[in-house]
DNA sequence: CTGAAAGCGCTTACAG
DNA sequence: CTGAAAGCGCTTACAG
């Protein structure tokens, strides 16, 4: 008959903590061992508890509200319920749909969090070790670096998301970038162009390497001279790619350059709001396209031109092969490549 | 001198969980208690330690590559060292700058965890359960409804972002949306504007009703009849807002709207791309405007009149306040009001 | 079918 | 200045 809020002799010490709720507490209500909460509270009762105990002690726990303390159950275990998505940009519009498609296959049984890192920045090691202090029951990693990786080295349930040509042994759920890319170069070959520049994202992450180098490579077979580094990388962000853009224009146009594919749709708005200001025709001058085909690529001005990347399926595969992993099983199949898709709107056109 | 990785007793029963540093270990190799390794692993050591015994902690601490333990430390201390934002809809672009000026506000000593939850939708008490019980150091809720803070009640550490009018005693950072919704609409009615739809968020959310409220006070001050509901309300996305402006049309037209004043940009980016497949001329058949002032809204065609909401100021604060809760000090502020701007772009027009 | 007990890794009074 | 010991809340063999 433990009541927590009514206890006179309760230490006032911390700031206003709500009273949590123990399974002693539960136990005593029941009239049970607290081993026997425990198995209820998991649902691991099968032959273990009579139905009328079961029913007993469910009935104190949903009186008292218990929850199952993380901390405690962490430290008897050796994982918490939950799960971190690492992301080098999670408020990228991209990732409302991962995220959407993660919660769909992971279920209720983990919470899932994010891990925010710096503008399309890795976190170092020092906050990686922090993050698995935490004791996570899995890790989703999205677009990591080769050296973010070898960092985390053997760490449990892992799935990688948009990781091509990772090595090492995690599953991983990809894009098929190159095809998108070659796509899109085989598009701006067909509408004439000649002379483009690349601009590139600065995290050190094999996906945008991927793109760029399928790019180049289709590009420079079809006859189009690439001009890479003319403009210098830049974090995802609309305006620092506006900017790095606007620094570069005077020496690409003496390039006799016509159009920028850049490495994703943010940056290559970032580029359209920057061609504005100059004056510069969006087709007729400059062709622009992006990667990712974010919801607000059709409603810019003009419409985006861009390979459309598969989100909420990365994030739903990714999830579901994760919850393989916590049930302990191996994964049916260790790389999954989803197919992308080149989306043609009013960003590019034929030259004249 | 016990070398995790080489014990050959160690049972492989889990998959291939890295092998945990412990305290124990390190006090082994310094030839220390482990109270003294906690004492030095989290900086308590004062006229505690002698400098040589510190230095000597210090390395086998950095040799052994050892991280306090989070789940062991939480149930000691009653929290762990991290802090969970909650907002409805974190991957909106809108909070990578919120989240920003959180980080840089709460420093290196906490870490910043998101929890995910629907479309502009809020967690349910199981959810909110889940969460406190993985022991946050505190909380930072943004936008939440009145249900929401109600059955988070008292828990420890807490700030509230975006959230006007809320009860409470949580200590509260705020967007001065009155003024900005004010000054919204005395620019409509010096446009022309007579009637004019509002398009509201579907969370039921104190920071929307006053942006609603505000707005339409001062509107029908001004003459202007605004027409509540006749755009049902959406979750913050962009297709959302889009569908439920292209089926309301038909009725505006008729009710002779020229203008739809949107609860966020996102809802009002979604709604240009509608206007745009009806045929409908921006703003001179009908002028759309936001909230927010995100990135896009400089590059979306056309560019979006929106009232501008300090993003990373409101992190910063945020976290700031946050922060004085954490060290066990009195906010000197308990309401913060940021001021608000209205950006006019060509989204909104004189009415001939 | 049920409970007593050990142990997960840490921190913090308390002795010395 | 330093260490032995209790305790945070839970889970899991192990007895019964």
């Amino acid at each position: 008959m433990v009541s927590p809020q009514s206890g006179p002799g309760k230490a006032p010490t911390p700031p206003a903590r709500a009273p949590r709720v123990t399974a002693a507490e539960v136990a005593a209500k029941a009239g049970v061992s607290t081993a026997t909460v425990s198995l209820v509270a998991n649902g691991k009762t099968s032959g273990r508890v009579s139905a009328e105990i079961v029913a007993r002690v469910a009935e104190a726990i949903s009186e008292l509200g218990y929850v199952v303390d993380s901390a405690g159950s962490s430290l008897a275990t050796g994982a918490g319920n939950f799960v971190i998505l690492i992301a080098p940009d999670i408020s990228n519009a991209f990732y409302s749909q991962v995220i959407t498609g993660i919660r769909a296959a992971i279920g209720p049984d983990y919470q899932l969090l994010l891990s925010v890192t710096g503008n399309g920045r890795f976190p170092a090691v020092r906050d990686v070790r922090k993050l698995l202090a935490l004791r996570p029951a899995g890790l989703l990693v999205d677009a990591p670096s080769e050296q973010f990786l070898a960092e985390l080295a053997a760490t449990g349930p892992l799935v990688l998301l948009d990781a091509p040509g990772s090595g090492g042994t995690a599953p991983r759920v990809n894009f098929d970038v190159e095809a998108g890319a070659a796509e899109l170069a085989g598009h701006l070959a067909a509408c004439g162009h000649r002379t483009v520049a690349y601009l590139d994202s600065v995290t050190g992450t094999q996906t945008f390497q991927a793109r760029r180098r399928a790019f180049r490579v289709t590009a420079e077979q079809l006859g189009i001279r690439v001009l890479d580094g003319a403009i210098p990388s830049t974090t995802i962000d609309l305006g620092a790619a506006a900017e790095a853009f606007a620094a570069a224009w005077p020496q690409l146009a003496a390039a006799g350059v016509t159009a920028v594919a850049c490495a994703t749709d943010t940056q290559a708005f970032g580029v359209l709001q920057a061609a504005r200001k100059l004056g510069l025709a969006v087709p007729g001058a400059l062709a622009v396209t992006g990667f990712d085909d974010l919801a607000f690529a059709g409603s810019s001005d003009p419409g985006l031109t861009t390979v459309r990347l598969p989100a909420a399926a990365l994030g739903e595969a990714a999830g579901n092969q994760l919850k393989t992993l916590l049930a302990g099983r191996a994964p049916a199949c260790t790389l999954i490549n989803l197919a992308t898709e080149l989306v043609i709107r009013e960003s590019t056109g034929l030259r004249t």
